[in-house]
DNA sequence: CCTAGTTGCCGGAACGATCCGGCAAAACGA
DNA sequence: TCGTTTTGCCGGATCGTTCCGGCAACTAGG
């Protein structure tokens, strides 16, 4: 006992478990993680110890002799945070992984530039990877188990993917307008580059194509700032008066195209349908509230966190797909002429 | 060499390294990290040889070694998580803990409810803490470096504290509104048990006291729905017709009441002015745009992150504390009868 | 030239958990 | 009763890094 770099006051080891239980550090080691051959009563007396003594495993040394690092990465590109969707996906991800007794740890894509980056973790958690990303690029190469919410657009492909059919929300959405009295729906779709964003538009297009009228389209970057997207809905009227609704792809775009409208005197719900791609508070406090589809944020992370467990530890294939199914939650603010639609009614499933 | 766990593509180690540069691992290990006597030409021959070899340290040695882990934890209060000041605040821990070679491992309430529950990590940041968080004691049980954004009220203390004026410019709010012609302003304040909260009720309190009108004050949770919201702030009204002026303070709160009012032919701006305590793309999305301070959430994680380094290396005692100066802005939805503001102007820094 | 101090480098012992292989004792089969 | 297997437990080596202590070689002072 020549120098402890710190003298902790809580370091008690397996040896000190083992000693109390009265056995030898194997055993020890194997009654608490039910590995070797113990008698159940051995068993029972080293927890006992295990639990007397406080004793908390030391991570590292775990680490080290079985070359894991019990944590998984979750990576957000920092765009896409400011949006509930997101913060929940992150609890999606943290729960999960403490059910496994994991840590979560957050990857962001500043710093680490160095070329043979390497998270310090077992496997990695993807929200809506865009293919142009370089620190996606850099964490494929690290060879580690990837999850992806959402597919990984171009020619790499991550080892699981955890994904909705959004084309189909997004058509039933269309179809909802239509039914509600709206001939000529517009779209703010995103710019990004991601599988959402272009399942998007290509709904709206194949609609149009099938219902056979002239699409209004506008891109805006995910995180547009409110003015802007109102900027952008403003122009859109003015030069398609013809326009009776409009759907806001991203988060928060509705709900801003909604206000400008309405503070423009455009009778919202009646007049102009307004539908949200993604649900958030936004949409809950717009007069009238705004039908949207619900992106399951929470349990989009479960499952990927659940579905890289299953591919660390040998429960799932490479290669494995998973559908989220989504929900619509219709509001007033796409109630129409025909009638009213209470605040908040039962919600409709997708598919 | 019976077995090993996982034999790894890359496992390079320092020893490969030494070998290379033709010296012995310590003076691999000392030249890397700077801490020995090392010449120049060997120091530099054997980073020219670790990035040869494409050598990355096995943090899990270098923890078990060093009774460190190379990372910090992030505890967040999952009824916040819905806000986009606390997703700025958690980049501002990541980038900064990037800046020093630190993981960010995020803590959760769920699961670990063991009593002895000790995250595996060198310090900790605490958002908004509530004294009450049975989670918050189990974190301060740990003797863990915890640094807090805000105080924590009650008995226990955190080793360091960032926080903000919050009463400061709460103030400045205030006289703000009564300077645009508000007589009777009312305030709409948090449930939460946090310094920040009662600073808000405190500051409107006194101010009321100090200008002597009867304070009109409601409370809500933090995340209370905004058709909530919406519904206290209709009752206000109703009951006492003369308030001319609103502060909603937490996340959301201001928009989801100005877009009621909106909605039941208020003219927000004029004759009923508006203001957040807390700035968001709601209340820049609203119409008019809202009044709101800027909570600084993005510099008050890197503050917190960068004092818990300090800490953590002995470049600051415990018990220190920082101020994080905000600023407000000031919008249309205050500009009064007198004049008109135009939708984002310069800013004005309170203090 | 001799001693004391400095510089540059190295061997080896930790850190705490895991797990291979071994070895008694107990259980089993005939 | 005597081999043979199974059960229950253990010693010791090992993961990759850090860092203490030591040892030559060199420098400096007198």
């Amino acid at each position: 006992m020549t120098r402890k770099p710190a003298p902790p006051a809580g370091a008690v080891t397996i040896i000190d478990v083992a000693q109390a239980a009265g056995v030898a550090k194997t055993t020890a080691s194997d009654a608490l993680r039910g590995h070797g051959r113990v008698s159940p009563a051995t068993r029972e007396a080293v927890v006992a110890a295990a639990a007397r003594l406080g004793f908390s495993i030391n991570r590292s040394a775990r680490s080290l002799r079985t070359a894991t690092t019990g944590a998984i990465g979750l990576y957000i590109p920092q765009v896409l945070a400011h949006t509930e969707h997101y913060m929940s996906f992150i609890y999606g991800v943290v729960n999960e992984a403490a059910a496994f007794d994991y840590d979560v740890t957050l990857i962001v894509a500043s710093g680490h530039a160095k070329h043979g980056y390497a998270p310090h973790v077992d496997g990695i958690v993807l929200i809506d990877p865009v293919a142009e990303d370089p620190m996606i690029q850099r964490l494929l190469d690290t060879g580690l188990p990837i999850v992806s919410s959402e597919r990984l657009l171009g020619p790499r492909q991550t080892t699981g993917v955890v994904w909705s059919n959004h084309a189909h929300y997004f058509t039933l959405l269309l179809e909802h307008l239509a039914e509600r009295g709206a001939r000529h729906p517009a779209l703010i779709a995103s710019t990004t580059h991601s599988e959402w964003s272009f399942a998007v538009q290509q709904a709206y297009a194949d609609w149009c194509r099938a219902a056979d009228v002239a699409p209004h389209q506008a891109l805006a970057p995910f995180a547009a700032p409110p003015p802007r997207l109102q900027e952008i809905a403003r122009a859109m009227v003015t030069d398609a008066p013809e326009i009776d609704a409009f759907i806001g792809a991203g988060d928060g775009v509705a709900a801003a195209v909604a206000q400008a409208l309405a503070s423009d005197g455009v009778r919202i719900g009646s007049r102009m349908l307004i539908a949200s791609g993604v649900d958030s508070s936004a949409t809950l406090a717009a007069q009238p509230p705004i039908t949207a589809i619900n992106t399951q944020g929470g349990e989009g992370g479960q499952l990927c966190a659940r579905l890289l467990f299953d591919l660390l530890q040998g429960r799932a294939e490479p290669g494995v797909e998973l559908e989220l199914p989504l929900e619509i939650y219709y509001r007033a603010s796409t109630a129409g002429n025909a009638g009213h639609i209470s605040s908040r009614p039962g919600r409709k499933r997708g598919s």
